[in-house]
DNA sequence: CACGAAACCTACCGCGTTACAGGTAACGGG
DNA sequence: CCCGTTACCTGTAACGCGGTAGGTTTCGTG
């Protein structure tokens, strides 16, 4: 290639593995973790299944990426959420099925045996609680108006994103996911 | 047989289907669906993999059975209903972890594409919304002391029984499913 | 007791899967 | 210009899968 172009070899190769995560993120969410195959991921990059292991020696391998990249996403600093980003979160969701779809259909693979995200959502979800107890205790501070505390409602927060769109996925009509959840964080914000 | 023994063929026959789908549940709370061998089913009924198949003519036709085994269980009218009873249905259902792992691993897996489970769990989803309006409806009349009608809250209620259901099986030591159920019932009971 | 059906089994097919082995062409730095 | 590394490819092993074909034993009934 010409001298104009300034990508090194270790560029170029970080951008082939990238492709191939976003591929293997579309294919887990059509067909799930377990239903996606290595060669239908390398058909999406234009490569064949043993190009792809070139750069993943393993499935097992390209999940871990996977994850490791929607770790990068949520890297926000808990201290710079609050309640009201939540809400906007999730109506930005509500444009990106495929995402929410692919980490639905492994939220619901990794509670079966021996799943290789199983460990990693276990942590993941013990942290995301208590980052929303963090938030919930910065707006309301130890007890919020219906009377809860910060750790005994993050759990629920967590649960009712996760409820809804499981809901939503399945019958994005019938479901106002960004409404629900808005309804959800009146009703926690309200007190008696 | 003896006399004594009054099963007639058609019984047993029913009573084997009845063990097989016993099993198949099982087989797919450890693995999935999609994970779920039918010589795995087999073999734990004691059978081969076509000797099951003489029960169950494919392996979607045993999935059919499975699902329809769970409407019986939720097969209570309707009207008898009542938001207490929620509660206790919770609470039994953290006696049964298998139970919720079956069904938290087919929801997962039925958001994919042509997944066998997708159109039997969106029609289930909008039915169970129905019906817990209903309950809610019956306890509160037309608003809630939230101020939410029946309809919206309606959504809520099952997003937080099914996303508690996910966070538990991840983590049963870290949350009471029970007790945050209890809570939100508490925060749909009381008004501002 | 005979006979048809039910309840299995063995054998097998074809396909899809992950992964390994080994080869080749292109690239890029010394 | 050479030569090691990167980026692939073809070939193939090894296995598990759902499903078919066809046989055999067991059972209930007329």
């Amino acid at each position: 290639m010409p001298y104009g172009d300034a990508m090194n070899a270790r560029v170029r190769s970080a951008e082939r593995r990238a492709e191939i995560v976003r591929a293997a993120l579309e294919v887990i969410a059509e067909r799930g973790y377990r239903g996606a195959s290595l060669a239908a991921v390398a058909e999406r990059v234009g490569l064949t299944q043993q190009g792809l292991l070139h750069y993943f020696p393993t499935k097992e391998a390209l999940l871990v990426a996977v994850l490791k990249e929607r770790d990068q996403w949520d890297a926000v600093p808990a201290t710079q959420w609050r309640v009201d980003l939540l809400a906007a979160l999730v109506e930005y969701n509500a444009m990106r099925p495929g995402i929410i779809q692919t980490f639905s259909a492994l939220l619901g693979e990794s509670v079966t045996e021996g799943h290789p995200a199983r460990e990693y959502f276990t942590d993941r979800y013990r942290k995301v609680r208590e980052n929303m107890a963090g938030v919930l205790r910065a707006e309301y501070g130890e007890r919020l108006p219906s009377g809860l505390t910060p750790e005994r409602a993050a759990p629920l927060l967590v649960a009712v994103m996760d409820g809804l769109q499981y809901q939503w996925l399945l019958d994005p009509e019938s479901v106002d996911m960004p409404g629900a959840f808005r309804d959800f964080l009146a009703l926690l914000g309200e007190g008696d």
